[in-house]
DNA sequence: CGCCCTCGAGTTCC
DNA sequence: CTCGAGGGCG
């Protein structure tokens, strides 16, 4: 980037931050996610940090904070309310130690810093004043310096004491927040008296402690822990929070004490998994110098004290630039544009691409190219875009257009009818396009197809390059002597290969099916269809209506299973693979101990994969379902089960673990 | 015909 | 994991 393109990059950051901020902070009504906000003024602080001259104190990463609304009464606190720095990683809090230890020393304190880590709640600081014992205000932190009296709001939170129970004066700092069920109860309220629903428990909070009607606080359930105690000169951070405790106040009970900062490392590892589930949002960890006269000797930087330290979670939504739109056909020849994207981290991985999905997909997002964009992991696995940072938009950014042509094969591509619509998207129908070839062969040597374990998509593509592979039943052809001494695979490897291959050359009828990739033939139907037929003999000989007879196939499934058994060109892939393979007969099982039994598995389980556990379950005669009904039998949940664990507590469906499992195996 | 249950297909990184 | 669509039941 030249310093021209970082000044407009800078200039243009800085008004979308602040356009944003006044939405947020001022009118309670952001558009764009907290996290998208802390990319955009991350990646702005890292311009100013690398362009020193397009610094400017005016810019909005020199703000401290919120700014007081004008119906509120103005409060200036009596002590300056800091906020702390952040660190995104082990590295980084590594070096702020070092930091301190390096000051301490020129100070000659030779005393070593020991840590508090708490939990860094995702709410609303509240600065609450006590006169002698009794509580006599309570404000918004505001922005730093000036916040608004909320006195009578605070009054309403059970949790505060309105006396102490000896005559301090002190102030009390602590985090309001609300629970997310409160969150739902009220958004369900609001959705009836057709009001605008609160994006989340911090915006919920902000417009709860707002309310001018200190009876509609009461009913709101406000939440506030409190973390910290000004004026009362106690030794240590450990010692605050417990008075906090023996005085009434809601102390988070989740924080540990850390000798040195590898043990913070261990707790901020235990609580990026267990984050989310608690009834409150967690941004990160705060982390705090025990000792508190380090906290005088150290000092603060021009924005934050140096005694404490935020370390935050990795973000879950970011922003990076959408640098080109490329296209893949996948093995049905659907094409597919997929988003590069500038490298950036999320969730813990680097994401480089981002599927768009289609041309419906692309208008609905009126994404571009260059523009810059808002991503996140679905199902904390897959990157999605699910938004476009419209003010950040280049002039010369660019309308994508789909070809009319295969990228591929250039054929002409067409849309399929689906039912009376049109699917949204387009294919490439050309038998013979080279891509489709491709993404089929790997298809067909897969996992769950013929399983040639040693043929995976790398090798598959590398050797249909050179010729090797040139259709299905080629696979079982190749030879030793093919593969020895190419580049990258020497002796061992091409036995390996051979080897794979011969273990591949008996296969049950249903895996066969499956392998050769007829359009609506998925695992399931490959297995309905192989139960009820047998063998593929008499499955060649059926009807159109011997096949529809078959239990979940209806007539689309049926008519593409019969045309492919009936298309010269299919068939002579199958008669050419039949001279190399032998597709074993399917046993119908009936009875064991899970027969009539339908199961979901979810999350990780402890000594089983997925696959394993489908296999025993069905093994005993039980069903393996890929989504949770009422008529499911029982959820199997292992570790960090997601949303199928939510919808089966909510239908009343039994949930068992992998142990309870195979105790119902062993029955 | 409408609704619920299932399945297929696409998807990214390490 | 999610979305969309096929299948089947009432």
């Amino acid at each position: 980037m030249t310093l021209v393109e970082a000044k407009k990059r800078v200039e243009d950051l800085r008004q979308t931050l602040e356009h944003h901020r006044h939405l947020y902070h001022a009118l309670d009504a952001p558009v764009i996610s907290d996290e998208v906000y802390d990319s955009l003024m991350r990646e702005l602080d890292a311009l100013e940090k690398k362009y020193p001259e397009l610094d400017s104190p005016a810019s909005p990463t020199h703000r401290v904070g919120g700014e007081p609304l004008p119906h509120f009464e103005k409060v200036t606190h009596e002590i300056k309310q800091w906020s702390f720095d952040n660190v995104f990683s082990y590295d980084e809090l590594c070096a702020w130690e070092e930091r301190n230890v390096t000051l301490l020393t020129k100070e000659k304190i030779s005393d070593k810093p020991t840590y508090v880590a708490e939990l860094k709640i995702d709410g609303l600081k509240v600065v609450l004043t006590y006169k002698d014992g009794i509580f006599v205000r309570g404000a918004t932190r505001g922005n730093g310096e000036v916040g608004e009296d909320i006195t009578e709001n605070i009054k309403t939170v059970k949790t505060i004491p309105l006396f102490l129970s000896k005559k301090y004066s002190m102030t009390v700092i602590g985090e309001a927040w609300m629970k997310k069920e409160d969150l739902e109860r009220i958004n369900k309220e609001r959705k009836r008296e057709e009001l605008p629903l609160y994006a989340n428990t911090r915006n919920l909070t902000a417009g709860t402690l707002r309310q001018l009607d200190s009876k509609v606080v009461a009913k709101r359930n406000i939440q506030i822990f409190a973390y910290d105690i000004e004026g009362l000169n106690l030794t240590s951070q450990q010692d605050e929070l417990e008075l906090l405790e023996q005085e009434g106040f809601l102390v988070n009970k989740d924080r540990k004490f850390c000798q040195h900062v590898k043990d913070v490392q261990t707790f901020y590892e235990h609580w990026t998994n267990k984050r989310f589930n608690q009834n409150y949002g967690i941004d990160g960890l705060v982390i705090k110098i025990n000792e508190r006269k380090l906290w005088d000797v150290l000092g603060h930087t021009a924005k934050s004290p140096r005694a404490g330290i935020a370390y935050k979670f990795p973000a879950e939504e970011v922003t990076t630039k959408l640098v080109a739109i490329t296209l893949q056909v996948g093995r049905t020849g659907a094409v597919t544009p997929v988003a590069e994207l500038e490298p950036v981290l999320v969730a813990g991985s680097n994401v480089k691409r981002a599927t768009l999905h289609n041309m419906d997909e692309i208008k609905r997002l009126d994404v571009r190219i260059g523009d810059t964009v808002s991503l996140r992991k679905a199902g904390d696995v897959i990157p999605e875009i699910f938004d476009v940072v419209l003010t950040l938009r280049p002039k010369n950014a660019k309308a994508f257009v789909m070809p009319k042509l295969c990228p591929e094969c250039h054929s002409t591509l067409v849309k399929e009818v689906v039912g009376k619509e049109e699917s949204s998207a387009w294919y490439c129908k050309n038998k013979d396009c080279p891509a489709k070839h491709l993404e089929n062969l790997i298809h067909f040597a897969s996992k769950k197809g013929m399983y040639i374990e040693e043929l995976g998509d790398k090798t598959i593509e590398t050797f249909h390059d050179l010729g090797l592979i040139t259709d299905r039943a080629s696979m079982f052809k190749l030879k030793k002597e093919d593969i020895e001494g190419l580049d990258g695979f020497g002796e061992k490897s091409a036995e390996n290969i051979i080897a794979s291959i011969n273990k591949a050359r008996t296969v049950p009828l249903s895996r066969f099916l499956f392998a050769l990739g007829i359009r609506h033939v998925g695992e399931q139907t490959a297995k309905d269809i192989a139960k009820h037929f047998g063998t593929f003999e008499l499955l060649q000989k059926a009807t159109l209506e011997e096949i529809i007879a078959v239990g979940g196939v209806g007539e689309k499934v049926g008519a593409s299973l019969y045309e492919y058994l009936h298309d010269p060109y299919s068939q002579k892939i199958v008669t050419d693979l039949q001279k190399e393979i032998n597709i074993l007969d399917e046993k119908k099982k009936t009875g064991g101990a899970l027969s009539g039994i339908t199961f979901v598995i979810t999350g990780t389980l402890p000594t089983l994969s997925r696959d394993e556990a489908k296999k025993i379950i069905e093994d005993n005669g039980g069903k393996v379902s890929s989504s949770v009904s009422s008529k499911t039998n029982y959820l199997v949940a292992g570790e960090e089960a997601g949303s199928k664990l939510t919808n089966a507590q909510n239908l009343g469906v039994k949930i068992i673990t992998e142990q309870g499992l195979t105790e119902l195996v062993k029955r």
